[in-house]
DNA sequence: TTTATTTGGAAACGATCATTCCCTATTATC
DNA sequence: GATAATAGGGAATGATCGTTTCCAAATAAA
């Protein structure tokens, strides 16, 4: 089921939730019609666990990706750094559901945007506990506020998935260097 | 044409192109189908035009914003308070079609694609042009580097638009406070 | 006034969509 | 080994979509 999940999820973050016809899915999914509306209620039940699926993977990435760094300073660059490299590439011009969620569907379905909301405050929160600890470690200095800082990097991290869907190269090095002067 | 247009904007900016149907935009654009069809080829020339009004005006928005500061550095301070202050309210809840393009279409729709990389890269160095002045004039230190700042803050509004569709607060003065770090 | 010409509106069309229904294997139960 | 139960596959269905076509009204030309 999950296999048949990650099917979905690819091509729901392709083509987003209207583009993606049933047809597209069952290809997907390698299930056919009936298989997939016995599994699911609907093709907007099908969206709603591929996003479950998509945030709890990514949501674990980034804890993945923070517990490389050895403080404070570092958990955040590598958290960065792994949001580019997501951006990028094959998986970049595949696109984020989150963000597919948040733009196409947060204005006409209040489930998808409570969803898309949480996922966001849940990275921020994240992003905000790892400033603190180098606030406590020594590596972030006390004058950069985390709440705002967390939600400016959030609003940095959601931007590399727009364009990088655009295909525009990201420098991984380049531009995570330049955003490190936030934690200056 | 150009108020019918607005109304197209209004409609594609809230619920993208796949979902917003003919019936839609005949509401929006307060035109009978029948017109439609004789001012546009198809659904997808009129997306192309609402673009490129939308693309145009935010342009002249944005150096309009510029224009309000006195050097290199608060051009570029105004230029992100803008973003942040069309991307909050009922505007942000809109949304912006060149995010909804890349999103939406930029994986299935290469003249789209072009468009929406084409506006991203005017911004981005429009905004490295701001930092190159404030080079100039001393407000911005000489070790900012202007293209790879720019790229990131392209990513920064980019992503703006995308937190304020989904409705989380954005808080002008204290968020672009924190993104003014990366001129320092 | 009458006749072209153009503009706006609504019904009609084929195509495609999401969904349902039914049939066929396959597995489990007795 | 026979039978019941379940899961999967694919054709049928009603609705909706984008598009076309035709008609009426208004304007301009004669």
């Amino acid at each position: 089921m999950d296999t048949a999940l990650d099917g979905a999820i690819r091509v729901f973050c392709e083509r987003g939730y209207h583009a993606t016809s049933i047809g597209d899915l069952t290809a997907a999914m390698r299930l056919a019609t009936g298989s997939v509306y016995k599994a699911f209620r609907d093709k907007h039940a099908v969206f709603l666990a591929a996003f479950e699926r998509y945030a709890a993977v990514r949501r674990e990435q980034t804890r993945n990706a923070a517990a490389r760094g050895a403080n404070g300073r570092e958990q955040v660059r590598h958290v960065l750094l792994s949001y580019v490299e997501h951006s990028q590439g094959s998986e970049g011009r595949r696109g984020c559901i989150v963000v597919g969620s948040a733009v196409e569907l947060s204005a006409v379905d209040p489930a998808m945007r409570a969803r898309v909301t949480a996922q966001l405050k849940t990275n921020e929160s994240f992003i905000a506990g790892l400033i603190r600890e180098g606030h406590a470690d020594g590596s972030i200095p006390r004058h950069v506020e985390a709440d705002d800082t967390a939600r400016l990097m959030i609003c940095l991290t959601q931007g590399l998935r727009v364009v990088g869907k655009a295909r525009l190269p990201l420098n991984g090095d380049r531009l995570v260097g330049v955003a490190m002067r936030l934690l200056a």
